[in-house]
DNA sequence: CAAAACCGACCGACCGGTCGGTTTTCGGGC
DNA sequence: GCCCGAAAACCGACCGGTCGGTCGGTTTTG
């Protein structure tokens, strides 16, 4: 019966878009399932028919998202030959998808936080992810000889950490606000700051570059 | 009646002491006041004796903490001359400090987060704080001519996002673990890679550093 | 002995999850 | 095309438990 199982998806996509909304303003634990259920026009037990609990509706969204983001990112990599250029577009690709869709950074990055040891494990299962990814790319630029020898471990949790704040600030900041900066702007310091910080200075620079706006696909979530 | 006064600071600090035990342990959310109530070796009616309110508790115990640690770090660059070697300070302050005090590092940049939007507030506010602290010196390094020009704002962010994101690795990593590192690797990686973003590398370089144990005052919290 | 400090039973609000009942959907018999 | 009946989907009142906050009473303090 295709027919169903078409429904059903349509409607648990539905209730986690509904999900990711009502968390990302009142936070996890104050997201009231029957919220969630108003939010996505349907009933307590509507959810509850589609999941088997509060908590899962929280995981399917967290792994549902992860694995959208980690094809992305990992697209855009795949797209570079240059090792740096690989660790640069890594980068790019996460600070501009996410920049896009603030409502699953604010998941991601802050709500899921306080959401108990369970949460925890699994976001930093998820960043783990995405760091390791970064890393191979600063191993091959290592490797390749375009860069120093250096702990990239450590240095990938750096670059992420740095992009997640910045990020924050971008996505919480006051809509005002004389120091407003736009997100090219942003980007653009952060870029030559990471970028330095490996060693990697005069970078490919594809200040002018032509691929904005990579691909026309839509499907958030 | 200075008596008073005294004893009702003590039993507010048991108190708040109690309060960063007991939430850093089960979050902020599912730390019952009653449980905060036994650890600090008193009952609830004693607690709301000296605190308003549940959330007045953490907001005391967040903006204490900040004083204290901003007190170290301003300490720290006073105690510099050369403006690279201040904000080289700040960070190494920051980081050792925070280390220190797991507990505190884990309300602070965790539990605070999912605990509501006043709190989100208050840890943004003094996060902001201690980024702006950053930025003073890497602005004073721009004046003095020890960097080139850049957006210190948006560094002084990924510098703190960076130390926050590698620090949180730290203290919430498994014990165990064959890439474990000690703090003081990663302080040096740390300490190079953010360094050579500014474009600093050569800097001060106090590998073979005496001043290691700073001082030996104890207080915690 | 009065005021400060403290205690803990209790109240009320809230919320996750349940469940009996209702509506919608859809394949197949006519 | 239409009807039907069963299964899927959906609904929302209700239950049970938790927890922040209250308050009258008790102990401690100066």
């Amino acid at each position: 019966m295709p027919v169903q199982q078409a429904r059903a998806r349509s409607r648990q996509q539905k209730i986690l878009r509904a999900a990711a909304d009502v968390i990302s303003r009142r936070g996890y634990r104050d997201a009231a399932v029957e919220e969630i259920a108003r939010e996505a026009e349907t009933s307590k037990g509507g959810v509850y028919f589609h999941f088997p609990g509060k908590e899962a509706i929280l995981l399917a969204l967290l792994d549902h998202t992860a694995g959208l983001l980690r094809g992305k990112v990992e697209a855009a990599i795949a797209a570079e030959a240059d090792p740096v250029a690989k660790a640069d577009a890594a980068l790019r690709t996460l600070l501009r998808i996410l920049a896009k869709h603030r409502t699953l950074a604010r998941v991601f990055a802050v709500e899921a936080a306080g959401a108990g040891p369970r949460f925890n494990a699994r976001v930093s299962a998820i960043q783990d992810e995405f760091i390791a990814l970064i890393r191979e790319q600063l191993d091959d630029a290592v490797a390749a000889g375009a860069i120093a020898p250096m702990d990239t471990t450590v240095v990938a949790q750096a670059w992420m950490g740095a992009l997640d704040a910045v990020l924050q600030r971008y996505v919480t900041a006051g809509s005002g606000g004389a120091g407003r900066r736009s997100l090219d702007e942003i980007h653009e310091t952060l870029r030559l700051t990471l970028l330095r910080s490996i060693g990697a200075e005069p970078a490919p620079r594809p200040t002018g570059n032509g691929d904005r706006q990579d691909s026309g696909d839509r499907h958030d979530h």
